[in-house]
DNA sequence: TATGAATGAGCGTTCATTCAT
DNA sequence: AATGAATGAACGCTCATTCAT
């Protein structure tokens, strides 16, 4: 009679588990013993569920970025044009101690991605799935009169991710010199320079 | 007497494979035989050299920051102003065929910078440098009226730097959405809003 | 349910076969391959049991001294008296061609004991537990009437250790010299020289 | 024109260096590169006068037991009889901190004779040497009356050899049980057994 | 399915030795 | 003769992966 486990729960816990020590150690110092001891698994089964470590390795890079991904929905959906804009940059993009491992993990994979062109695939089509909800939300911002109406929303939604994103990559870096207060400040400005178009 | 070599050339010969094969495996999948056979010479005589893997890594990353900082002084007193700022960002923050190496040897390196406290000191060193370049060109800007009296050239430095460096990055990751020429049009953009409220 | 294997008899079998190593190549000159090859493991395998080749070495050396400890302790406990001593003696300090291996090792366990300061405290708690027993064996005597009363049994007891270690060591060193009999004549004539004060 | 230098003056130091090494690391943890720095010369000039590791390695025992050698002799030309030897054991015998590196080298150099052949060779010789000696000495006791007449010299110096380097050995390895008063009384002990008789 | 023992390629590093100058 | 750079085999150790139970 075979024991009756959630698959799926199973992975989820090996995942996380691999987060932690990409965190912590880095995509390579990341072992599979050590996963499965994260994980209060045995080793052996780690590979019942992961054939093997890239597969692990993506399935957590995965889960990360469905989380994240999530979370830019609900911004998307909840409130409309730059309040929304700028409260999904404050919370997706800021670098704090909370988010610190995230953030480790998805420059970890970043690093990767320049390197394996599979990897390289995965990180474009998140980049155009965010850069499509940043365009929707100017959009509605320019519907409703908050940005001028001529502002090339595709090319604007490029800077404010780029923008964004290098200044949560910074927050990471060098925490003294760009605290989370200074991330926010930067958006902010960032965004006035957009309205005061208007 | 002994073999004459000019012990310098030779480091210089091993770190620029180093680069290389970063470049093309990343930090942790450099092996120190493929070092030796990239740079034409012997395995035994890289640890001539170089002490340990780290001890090369570290005088890799070296090599590749004085190179960036012996650029970024060359803009800084070859021109002034925002053509010097804008010429600066054009060349060094601009991810094209020529500098990806360079592009991936960095990334490397921030990923390591977020896991080791002394990569980390280094990575904010440099930082520091490259801000008081650009604080330094806005504020010659300032002088000759390109830029609004009130400008705060060190916010707007900080701003400058995160928005330049993370519009390289994508250059470097997504290649196709960020090619050379819209990365050029995002940083004149974001420069002539500076000009624009003179 | 993992392959089943009886982790001390492993452990055993990777020692012996280290131990016969190094009485054929050294300390030094037994390599973890050949070990590993000896045993008819694999050399990973090796790792399993021994995180380290000084793990290894100190499960080997404690191996071989808790089998003569074991056979002091049978000799102490089996008969008594000066009879007994001799008959430990005999069959402890002797080196002939069946204990080669081990006077081996124990000599290469020597001189790493004269650089190491925690083989050193190893090597002392041994030699006092030997000492001890042989005390023993000597006040058991002198009840007997077999040695004078007036002999100062814990001094003694260090002359006759030093001496047969000696004649052991000897014997492994130059057999041609110091083969078996003359070995053991050595011996009896220094406890008839104990006897004969009686 | 080459230069004047005072080869066996050279080989001299090198030896020494290496002499001292052994006895902080052992015989495989000393390196030529050491050997050479030790020395306060170029490693490069190591290999002229000495072909390889192990001729160098025979070089510093022979050098070691030559010193040891003409100390007996001289004692065994300056005095006689049991008083000459009881000065002999003392003098080169017992090991207290003046004369432990040359125990910790020669520690060494018994493991070693252990197992190669060559070495064993060197070690019955100078063991041969020493026993001829003290045969000497008993020889010229036994005629002065010191002791008794019946003596079978020959086996003799074989106890009183084997006694007095375990001493010493013991001396080296465990200086709290066996420091050098201990062993003088060891000996003084063990020769006076000798006279008792008489 | 679950477990952990078994495997061996590959790593960074050391080192005696050779050799060009 | 003197120097130290060059060489590569060998070492201890790690680790993803396979496999027997």
């Amino acid at each position: 009679m075979p024991k009756i486990v959630d698959h799926d729960a199973q992975r989820e816990l090996f995942a996380g588990a691999a987060i932690r020590l990409i965190a912590r150690d880095g995509f390579e110092g990341m072992t599979m013993r050590a996963v499965a001891a994260e994980a209060g698994l045995s080793y052996g089964s780690l590979f019942h569920y992961f054939g093997s470590k890239d597969d692990l390795l993506s399935h957590a890079v995965r889960l990360l970025t469905a989380q994240q991904s999530r979370r830019v929905n609900d911004f998307s959906s909840r409130s409309t044009g730059l309040k929304a804009l700028e409260r999904l940059l404050f919370d997706d993009a800021l670098v704090d101690a909370s988010s610190r491992d995230e953030a480790v993990v998805w420059l970890a994979f970043l690093s990767r991605a320049a390197l394996e062109p599979t990897l390289a695939a995965m990180h474009g089509q998140l980049i155009d799935g965010w850069l499509e909800r940043i365009r929707q939300m100017l959009d509605e911002a320019r519907a409703a009169g908050e940005v001028p109406t001529g502002l090339d929303s595709e090319a604007e939604a490029l800077a404010i991710w780029v923008f964004s994103a290098g200044i949560g990559q910074q927050g990471l870096l060098y925490p003294k010199r760009f605290p989370p207060a200074r991330q926010q400040k930067l958006i902010t400005a960032y965004l006035d320079k957009l309205r005061a178009k208007a």
